[in-house]
This record gives C-alpha cells, structure tokens and sequence, in this order.
DNA sequence: TTGCTCCTCACGTCACGTGAGGTGGC
DNA sequence: TTGCTCCTCACGTCACGTGAGGTGGC
C-alpha cells in the first residue's frame, strides 16, 4: 500500500500537493484545494502564458474552464513542473509527453520508473558528451594562447 | 613572427590545411588545393546539402561558383569544421557568425582568442548546469526505486 | 471610462527537412 | 535515354514570440 501510495509522484519531484495518483489522473474534476489562473501559474513557474497555451495544444496540459478562462488545479502545476524539468535537460515536447504517459500509465510502477530512469540516463551521457566536446574546445585554445605566449615570451 | 603564423588557425582547430590567415580572408579567390562539391563536402562533413545552402544564405559560408555549382574551398572547409563543432556545443548559427567575425577579426590576435575562450567558458557553464540536473532528476528517481523496494521488502 | 487580465487567431523566427520541378555532363 | 549530381523555389516542423483585435469584472 505505502509504495503504491508513493507513486502519486510517480518522478519524485514533489511540487509541495499531496493529491493521489488517482486524483492525478482524473484531474479535471480534482476537488482539492487552490485553483491557479493562467497568469498567476506562468508568474509562479516563470514560463510566459503563450508557452501554458501551446503546452495545451500539444496535449501537455489541460486545465479546466471558466468560461474562457483557464483555471489549473494542483494536478496540472505538478505536470508542468515535470514538463518544465524535462525541457531544461533537454527533452523534446514529445519526448516529455511520452514519459508523462509512462509515469502516469497504469502497470508495474517499478517498470514505469526503470523507464523513465533509462531516458534520463541516455540524456546524461548526450549533456556529458556536449560538455565534453565543450571543454575540448576550450583546451584548445589554451593551447594556442601558450604557443602564443612563448611566443611573446621568445620575442621579449 | 611565428604567434602571427599561428593565427591562420585562430580557433586552434586545424583542418590539416596549410592556408595563412591571408589566404583564410580572401577565400573567394584562393588560388591553394583541393575544391571540394557540396555533394562532397556534405559527405565528408556528415551534413546535408540543405544544411550547406542555409549556411550559406545566413552568410556562414561563401563558396565560389563554377556555373550554378558551388566550390568549396580549404577556407570553407574550415569554416565549416569550426561552425559544426561550436553548434555540438550549443551555440546558435547567430553566435557562430559573430565568433568567426572576431576569430577573423583584424586586431590583437591573443585577445580575438580571450573572448573567443570567455564565449565558450560561458556555454561550458550552461552545459555542466543542465548536466547537473539531469543527474539530480535521476538521483530523485533512484530514490524512488530505493523507496520502493524497500516498501517490497517490507510487505515480502 | 480606464485599467487589468483573460481570450483567439495568425504571422514571424530559428535551423533546417522535404518534396516539386528543372538543368548539365557522362 | 537513363542515371547521377547539382540547382532554385517554397511549404512544413518545432517551440514558442509577438502583435492584432476583442471580452469581462473591479
């Protein structure tokens, strides 16, 4: 029961909510606690309001109406910390959607982890190549500014 | 004399070509070696054809003409080796044209290569930050699994 | 009425991918 | 004639930015 209970955060990156993983899933009718408008969520999580809107279309988030206006639950603030998680590490739009549907499928919650943990772990090895190239880089033009401060050195 | 020679490679990244810097600047007529086809070029290079025409519209790359058919030549190749190897780490085609700009800049040649190294010291940072988090998204999912296996544990 | 926040098109940007339709030399 | 490589539009994609023009409650 305890790691079945633990699973409502199925990344473990907690946002502070304590909904289910049930409540998650049937977001759109959560009855708990504060609602955020778009304004104040993209103010809270730094993201501007076309970002919330193109999430939307891409079936990233869906918050609830009021009227027009968008009204997002705790469900949703803790999807688009996931989202915004996933994008600054490097993960397409896509990719994120994909591994939000493995952390919120149903099934082994082992495997879904396992699953998650291997494409995190293959974007690491894809940061720590580009890092690695980087400082490659960098070394090589230490290198010539030696060679040219011998030089200097030489004519001095 | 020689600091001077040097700077025909002023990123430090040689191509294995011998042109001076002279000959780097004045490329369209440069009268040194091999010509490569973009065919050629993109093979040897491992990017498309499009790739090398865009390049060339965002005014990366200047290859002469045989007709309609474009040449390139030990220059471009350069260039494009140095554009390739500063867009795998991250920087955009805009940032690209400005650091061959100030690599191919007139002036102080140990100070063209500072700001060159202050660039990509930059982007070093940014990448070792993203990596950061990728490693902490998987610490947090590991902890996860721990957590959950010792729940396993416990109800075994 | 003014001001603030929200809304929906819809075109622009960046770094190309991907055909569409045509040319040139072996 | 076929095949290969080259060419120039020009529209599509991804992740939004940026107005344009309009609505709703204090």
């Amino acid at each position: 029961m305890k790691p079945e209970f633990r699973s409502l955060d199925p990344l473990g990156w907690g946002t502070g909510t304590s909904e289910t993983l049930a409540t998650l899933i049937a977001t759109p009718v959560a009855a708990d606690g504060r609602l955020w408008t778009i304004g104040e969520l993209a103010r809270e999580c730094a993201v501007t309001l076309r970002a919330l809107r193109f999430y939307e279309g891409k079936g990233l988030l869906a918050p609830r109406r009021d009227g027009t206006a968008r009204l997002y639950g705790a469900a949703e603030v803790w999807r688009l910390k996931v989202i915004l998680r996933l994008k600054r590490i490097g993960f397409s739009l896509i990719a994120i959607r994909e591994m939000l549907e493995i952390a919120l499928s149903g099934g082994d919650v082992a495997e879904r982890k396992a699953l998650l943990r291997r494409r995190i772990e293959r974007q690491v090895e894809v940061l720590e190549l580009q890092r690695d190239e980087a400082v490659a880089a960098l070394a090589a033009i230490d290198e010539e500014l030696a060679a040219l401060t011998v030089g200097v050195g030489q004519s001095a």
